[in-house]
DNA sequence: CAAAATTCATTCGTATACAAATGGTTTTTG
DNA sequence: CAAAAACCATTTGTATACGAATGAATTTTG
C-alpha cells in the first residue's frame, strides 16, 4: 500500500499535468505563463473519459442509452414520480427529462398518468416490461463502472471515485 | 502530506462509493447481490462533474463555448490543419467538428481553404481575430480549471488529474 | 496499371443538454 | 381573499455528439 501511495505522490514536485518540456522552459516565470495546454484542463480530460465510457456502455448496453438507463434505473427506485421530480432527481433539466422520458414510454418500459390532486404534474411510472428490461440489464451496467475503471488498479479505482464524487 | 494520504485511504475498508446502509445489508452475500446504485456509477459522476465544469465555463467565458474554444485553442497551437485532422486531435468526429467550425466561421474566428494537392481537403486556420480571442481567453480557461478542481485540495487535485488521464 | 481499400468532407437522423419563453396551476403573501 | 410568486410541463432554438450513408479523391495492392 505504501509503494501505491508513494507513486500517487511522486508527481507532486512538478506542476499539476504539465507536459515535462513546458515545465522545463518555466523556471522562475510565474504560474501566469504556464502555456496553455488543452490536454492538461480537466474539462477536455473529463469530455475524454465520458466518451470512452459512452463507448463502453453502448458495448454492454446496445438497446438504451446511459441516460435512458439511468431515467429507468432511478424510476426503478423510486416507483411513482412526477416528471420534473424525476429530472431533479438525477440532475437532468425539464426539456431533458422530457424527451428521455417520451422515447421510453414509446417503447412501453414507462407509463404517464395525470396526478388528479396537482393538475399541473404528470406522474411516471416504470412498467412492468420497463422494470424487467432494468433487471436484465442491472448486472451489465455494473459492470460497465468496473470496465470504465479498469485502467486503474482497484486503490486508485476507490481514490478516483471518492475524488469525482467531489467534484459532482 | 501522509495525513493527507491516509485520508485518501482510509475508506479502503469499505466498497467503493457504496452508501453505509447498503454496505451494512451486504455482509455475507456476494458482490453480485450488491444493488445498483445509480449515484455509484461512474458514468453518472462523470456527467454530473462535466455538468458543473460546463456552468463554471460559461460562467467565466460565455461568448464561447468550451467544445468551440477546444478547436480554436487547438486550431492556434497548430496552425493550419485539415478539417479531419484538426478533430481528431481533440477527439471530435468529423460531423462534430464540422459544425464547429461552421459556427466558428460564421463569427470569423478561422478561415477555410481547399488544399490544391489534396481536393479532398478543407484547411482551416485561426484568423488574426480568431488568435486574439483565444489570447483575451487564455487566462480565464486556465481559471476555470482551477475553479473546477476548487473543492479538492491542492495533492487531491494532482492525483484526481492523474488518475483522470489514465481513463481518458 | 486497374481494382480495392482508404480517406475526406458532407449530410441525415437520433439523442442528450440547456436557456428562454409560455400557459396553466398551485402556493405564498400582503 | 386577491395579487404575486413559484411550480409544472411544454415548446422553441441552439449546440454538441455520434452512427451511418454518400460521393469525390487518393492511396494501396494484386
Amino acid at each position: 500500500m505504501l509503494s501505491f501511495l508513494r507513486k500517487l505522490c511522486k508527481i507532486d514536485l512538478g506542476r499539476p499535468g504539465l507536459n515535462a518540456n513546458v515545465q522545463t522552459e518555466l523556471k522562475d516565470r510565474e504560474a501566469e505563463a504556464i502555456e496553455y495546454q488543452l490536454e492538461d484542463q480537466v474539462g477536455y480530460m473529463l469530455r475524454r473519459a465520458t466518451q470512452r465510457h459512452l463507448t463502453i456502455f453502448a458495448d454492454n448496453i446496445p438497446d438504451l442509452t446511459a441516460t435512458q438507463f439511468a431515467a429507468l434505473a432511478k424510476l426503478c427506485e423510486l416507483g411513482r414520480v412526477s416528471q420534473n421530480q424525476l429530472g431533479r432527481s438525477i440532475s437532468m433539466d425539464a426539456a431533458t427529462i422530457k424527451g428521455v422520458i417520451d422515447r421510453l414510454r414509446i417503447r412501453e418500459l414507462v407509463e404517464t398518468s395525470p396526478d388528479e390532486e396537482d393538475k399541473r404534474r404528470l406522474y411516471i411510472e416504470a412498467t412492468e416490461q420497463g422494470q424487467k428490461l432494468f433487471a436484465t440489464h442491472e448486472a451489465a451496467a455494473k459492470e460497465i463502472t468496473k470496465r470504465t475503471l479498469d485502467p486503474l488498479s482497484p486503490q486508485e479505482q476507490i481514490v478516483f471515485l471518492e475524488l469525482l464524487a467531489k467534484l459532482a
